[in-house]
DNA sequence: TTCCGAATAT
DNA sequence: AATATTCGGA
């Protein structure tokens, strides 16, 4: 008699706690609905786990609930394994990996444990609200955000912190920190190509095929490892965007995006070397086109240099600086090449070259197109 | 197909 | 100015 009363209460507790549940999760899933684009999955789960509760309610029974549910794989089979799956950040970590690429909160910030186990919905709104931080798909919100995003010229540690606290999530300005392996790499690309998706299917529905990515922000810290990633390739003109992306192992950075921000680099540091001449010898330095490439005019030693597949300076002279001929550069020529771009500076020494479908090198291209630019 | 570089768009 | 996207070629 007691027995089934006690029983009778505990489920009745366990009712209303689903109900509770339900409307708590209602009422995040209305939140999260705004972000369709960015979290579809966790739209998903959110409403996985809202028809659970109430097929629970109405079934009446904890007990064949959560095993045959459709995210079985993310469960983990007890009572408690919906609601662990909005706790955000339990190093377990090996439900929701997917969720997990786009969520990632900063472990080494947010370490303050999310093991706790009360407070699940303000666990949850906070969460949401530091999603937030990052997260505004609208496109009047999104420009905002950019501008807020531009970077600005403060002491580098700031940015740093900047960086790490609000972005160390996805989309705009994050970055990982240094310690990160080598399997991100691969990670990286397929969450990539999954975020891809993602957003193709999200948006693909309403027949929009464009939208823009996320701008990425070249923090100064990503930005140095670009530079630095740059330089062990042996400087921009020999460094090919995917290239860099493998070196530098930045968890989400794309090769688009290094296309993108390489280009620029090429071009300014061309520039500089325009508008900069080396002070030492420009006077005397005298360039002269050798097969469509522009040369420094007696210096054997570039000669050689370019002969032996290396870089020193450059085609145009003296490069604005750094990009040492260093490295597996041989190697990574021979590898990549192979394929027949012409990027490599080992053509510049061969005027026969010139002759081919494809006469100018990336440089040489580039001047014209300076040139061109120039007289516009 | 994938990658690249240049041009162009935002 | 900085970043993304498109385009054509290899």
């Amino acid at each position: 008699m007691i027995k089934s009363l006690s029983n009778m209460k505990n489920y009745n507790e366990k009712r209303v706690r689903c109900c509770e549940y339900i409307e708590a999760l209602e009422e995040e899933r209305r939140k999260i609905n705004v972000f369709q684009r960015e979290l579809p999955l966790c739209l998903e789960l959110v409403t996985q786990a809202i028809e659970t509760y109430k097929k629970e309610i109405s079934g009446g029974t904890m007990e064949n609930l959560f095993g045959q549910s459709e995210c079985s794989e993310q469960t983990t089979g007890e009572c408690g394994g919906i609601l662990d799956l909005f706790r955000p950040i339990k190093h377990s970590s090996t439900s929701l990996e997917e969720e997990e690429e786009e969520i990632d909160i900063d472990d080494e910030h947010e370490s303050n444990e999310t093991g706790i186990d009360l407070d699940d919905k303000n666990m949850k709104s906070e969460w949401l609200k530091s999603v937030q931080l990052w997260n505004q798909p609208d496109s009047a919100l999104s420009k905002k955000l950019e501008r807020s995003q531009q970077e600005s010229d403060t002491v580098v540690e700031a940015i740093k912190e900047n960086d790490n606290g609000t972005t160390s999530h996805q989309p705009p300005c994050y970055e990982t920190s240094n310690g990160k392996s080598a399997d991100d790499k691969s990670q990286a690309s397929i969450s990539c190509r999954q975020k891809k998706e993602a957003e193709k299917d999200s948006s693909g529905g309403n027949g929009r095929i464009g939208q823009r990515k996320h701008r990425r922000c070249w923090s100064h810290e990503l930005h140095r490892r670009f530079l630095n990633t740059l330089k062990q390739l042996g400087g921009p003109h020999v460094a090919t965007p995917k290239q860099i992306r493998e070196l530098m192992k930045v968890d989400g950075l794309t090769n688009d995006e290094v296309k993108s921000h390489l280009q620029v680099k090429i071009q300014t540091a061309y520039k500089t070397t325009q508008t900069i001449p080396n002070k030492r010898d420009s006077q005397t330095q005298h360039f002269v086109v050798v097969g469509g490439i522009w040369v420094p005019q007696a210096s054997h030693s570039t000669a050689n240099a370019a002969a032996a597949g290396k870089t020193t300076t450059g085609i145009y002279g003296p490069l604005p600086s750094e990009w040492p001929s260093q490295s597996n550069f041989g190697r990574t020529i021979s590898e990549e090449r192979s394929r027949g771009s012409n990027k490599g500076i080992i053509r510049c020494s061969s005027p026969a070259m010139s002759s081919s479908t494809r006469t100018k090198t990336k440089d040489a291209k580039l001047y014209n197109n300076f040139e061109k630019n120039k007289s516009l």
